[in-house]
DNA sequence: CTGAAAGCGCTAACAG
DNA sequence: CTGTTAGCGCTTTCAG
């Protein structure tokens, strides 16, 4: 528990010496260094970050912002914000908000009172106009979802072109009558995604059907389910279903095999995202895939620049169709 | 950008009283205290955590380790531990391990500097000297899993126990032949859990075979694949598999599966966590509930009470065997 | 190459 | 009820 002071006593020399050695500074002569690192261990000097980070006015802390934690796709992001923040000395902090403004403001002020030097944020339901008004005073990023001209650097998908592979897919495979669970479309990527279905209907001359589209609340197995009972209810019904996550397309999966339907002989199945588990149902997920972790690395890396007071531009990163036993069987 | 000087002019107070009133503290009158919140309007202060916590000795962060974000148990459990410490004036920062000594031995530093107050361990491979050490001078909880007699206080199940009662369940519906997939013996649970499925098949008078007890060196999905598939290599195939975790049981479920064999008619599955997952396999999963919310919860509790000089006891909270498709067709 | 001293923004002890 | 003042532990000018 000592401090600078005593460090600098023992070694014989004053607190900016040390603070110098601490810092790696070269303007210090061998000898001192060694008297200064000899002190430092037997005194089992650890410096304070609390000092430091008050003298600096930062907190070497990132903030990230999701919705709910129990969405894996949500993971793999955060796994590469975290090394890559690591990687240049910042910690992360996790915030779930739930999609609750109030929650939400508790991790705003975490900026407000410099216990955040910046924010990534990856809900879809963030308030866009709070978060717009802290981007004039705060670093700030879009991770995966974004508010398109409001002035916030994101790292992002393109969504509709997305979209549009998987359907056109499911085409190609021979689907006419293909559904869509999607989200609520308040959310850009929602809208996004179903003009791309819509896209990739046109262009096959497939009329579009507003019984075949679906939308959820949320983005969870549960809802998934419950959106494929509507479908399987319906009197002409489709023979695929094209989901906007893997979450809801794991739950479709589950309510066809409930339903003794086969996968995908009666009902093909896409998913988004590319999550773990979309690997380890039965049959196995055609997804789209994010990149996730490299999402991760660039959002941190953005807002890291950000920090910094770099100039950032916004990065559209690829995606890619994964085939596997849900369309083919 | 104002600091508590500035708002104290603009009032025409002393920062004394400005903290005061910052601090909800009643030893200020109506009527400066309007003047101060007035000055703390108009120039849109927001209190420093910074300073505060300098002042203050503390950082008011918890430091969460995890040996990694992919098992969705842990995930649950962070989630009690977030409302706990949110709710409690504490934020938490994660810290994924991947069981890399190197990279806990980082994640330690920031609280032998102060940018953490405490520790929760949920890793299994930490390094449990350190770890011991560290409960010297460091506030430090174990959660879920824990080296006992080493001093640091823990909140955990009956391994033992929880293992026992689910073996118990597979030989009372007729199961003679059972699997255990077992993680490395090196950790605590992977023993007790042992022990439990040895004392259930003793008090049947069931024999151990030394070929029912594959060990993986991950509780994840791709290693209960594996074991699942050197268990169907069997000569003498096994009836029903335990696996201590969800993660390896789903794993072997799929595998199952693929090998055309039934699940529970060839084959009857246990898997132990009860995560979100469980249930959305084809068939559902059968397996130990643990009260992982809670048992994060609680683990905040601790951790907050310890910083906070109390006495804190360990806690083994109460399990429940889940019985779903797996095991009962 | 090194030291003295100021100060980051806040809280709390003490005095009045 | 309020103000003065001393620091929490560190970094960084500015002198020398």
């Amino acid at each position: 528990m000592a401090n600078i002071q005593q460090v600098a006593k023992q070694a014989g020399v004053s607190v900016a010496t040390v603070s110098r050695v601490l810092n790696g500074q070269n303007s210090v002569s061998t000898k001192t260094k060694t008297k200064v690192e000899e002190a430092i261990k037997t005194l089992n000097y650890e410096p304070s970050i609390l000092g430091r980070n008050l003298r600096n006015s930062e907190s070497r802390i990132l903030l990230v912002l999701i919705p709910n934690l129990s969405n894996p796709f949500y993971l793999e992001i955060i796994k590469g914000i975290e090394n890559m923040a690591l990687s240049q000395g910042y910690n992360i902090l996790l915030c779930e908000t739930d999609s609750n403004p109030e929650k939400e403001n508790i991790y705003f002020d975490l900026v407000r009172k410099k216990m955040a030097d910046g924010i990534i944020s990856m809900d879809p339901a963030v308030n866009v106009e709070t978060l717009k008004q802290l981007a004039e005073t705060y670093p700030i990023i879009q991770c995966s979802e974004y508010g398109g001209g409001i002035g916030i650097p994101y790292v992002t998908i393109n969504s509709e072109e997305a979209s549009y592979r998987a359907v056109k897919h499911l085409i190609q495979i021979g689907h006419q009558k293909i559904a869509l669970i999607n989200s609520d479309e308040k959310f850009l990527y929602a809208r996004e995604r179903k003009m791309g279905y819509q896209r990739a209907l046109q262009e096959n001359t497939i009329s579009l059907n507003k019984d075949y589209m679906i939308y959820t609340s949320e983005l969870s197995f549960e809802h998934g389910q419950q959106a494929m009972r509507k479908i399987l209810a319906l009197a002409d019904r489709p023979t695929a279903v094209f989901a906007v996550s893997d979450m809801l397309a794991i739950g479709a999966l589950k309510e066809i095999n409930a339903s003794s339907l086969h996968v995908p002989n009666d009902i093909a199945v896409v998913g988004f995202d590319k999550i773990d588990f979309s690997n380890m149902t039965n049959p196995t997920l055609t997804t789209v895939a994010q990149p996730m972790y490299k999402m991760g690395t660039i959002a941190a890396d953005m807002l890291i620049g950000k920090i910094k007071g770099e100039k950032v531009d916004n990065i559209i990163l690829e995606h890619e169709l994964v085939i596997r036993g849900s369309t083919s069987g």
